[in-house]
DNA sequence: GAAACATTGCTGCCTAGACAGATACTGCCA
DNA sequence: TGGCAGTATCTGTCTAGGCAGCAATGTTTC
């Protein structure tokens, strides 16, 4: 049964604004939380999968990340440019790019999670406990039709 | 009280991401909807406003939008491009300008209510009604501290 | 083994948004 | 009246992402 119809549509007061709104604040709180460490929001995922040895090659960021291989190219090139990871062609499958944090990027990776928390914890504040589980269970329910939840890398 | 910590934190599986890729989603339904129209769902906003008669200046939307003037003088052009507005500069205070909606933007604008009922049915069809009104509170509250609710034209 | 097909990473070209700075104009206040 | 703070818009310059197309490499199929 469909929620909403023309002559009542909400207009740009609807839950569209809202998630946007929403997504927007996200980034911004975690931006804010990265700007001394001179990453972004978008490095820091990379990053932190990187960090992990379950992912270490730019389809493999793709997918996790659901995002374009075009964008992450350009994304790789940030990070690389910034002597936060390396590129090495694989010699197993040449089409391949293996990634490797620099040392740099390693110690860097390593002060993440905790900032992360900082910033969700910003963002979420406002929310009781019960409440943050609600919210992310009607994400994924929204998410779920699509078929775009994010794989568990490993599975 | 904090809902997160580093060491416990769920890496990119988190609240964060699925904010992130409802966001996204949303955008790729309504593009979809209004690909055959020629416009995207970021324009559709600015007609949608533009339709009612409460906003009809750049600052106007940037504020009901939360939206960079800068962004916002580019979005302009492109919509001007497509013959969907006029800019005309305000003769009262020459700082101004005056947006109108041309014959074809007033046209499609009058279609775009349904096709943003569509696309957002799309997008919450998985919930039910109570779901539905819960996941807007959630998205309101976590919104409220951060005095980011989008203001009512003619309050 | 060769041809057809799939995958990987890359590039160009587009929209979108943030931030900083420039310019033009308004309104206020001494 | 003149200066000055504030406002509206615009312009560069940056990150970010989508889509289409390309070349190199793997894989499958005949």
């Amino acid at each position: 049964m469909p929620h909403f119809n023309h002559d009542d549509f909400p207009l740009y007061q609807s839950v569209g604004h809202l998630i946007h709104l929403t997504n927007a604040l996200k980034d911004r709180l975690l931006d804010k939380h990265l700007e001394s460490h001179g990453i972004t929001s978008a490095q820091f995922k990379v990053l932190l999968l990187l960090s992990r040895d379950d992912v270490n090659t730019p389809v493999g960021l793709c997918r996790c990340l659901s995002l374009d291989s075009g964008a992450m190219t350009r994304m790789l090139d940030r990070l690389e440019g910034k002597y936060l990871i390396t590129r090495v062609r694989s010699t197993t499958d040449r089409r391949q790019v293996r990634l490797e944090l620099t040392e740099q990027g390693r110690s860097l990776s390593q002060l993440i999670p905790q900032i992360a928390a900082d910033a969700l914890n910003d963002l979420t504040g406002a929310l009781s406990s019960t409440e943050l589980r609600e919210f992310e269970r009607l994400l994924r329910k929204v998410l779920t039709p699509a078929g775009l939840l994010p794989p568990i890398p490993g599975e």
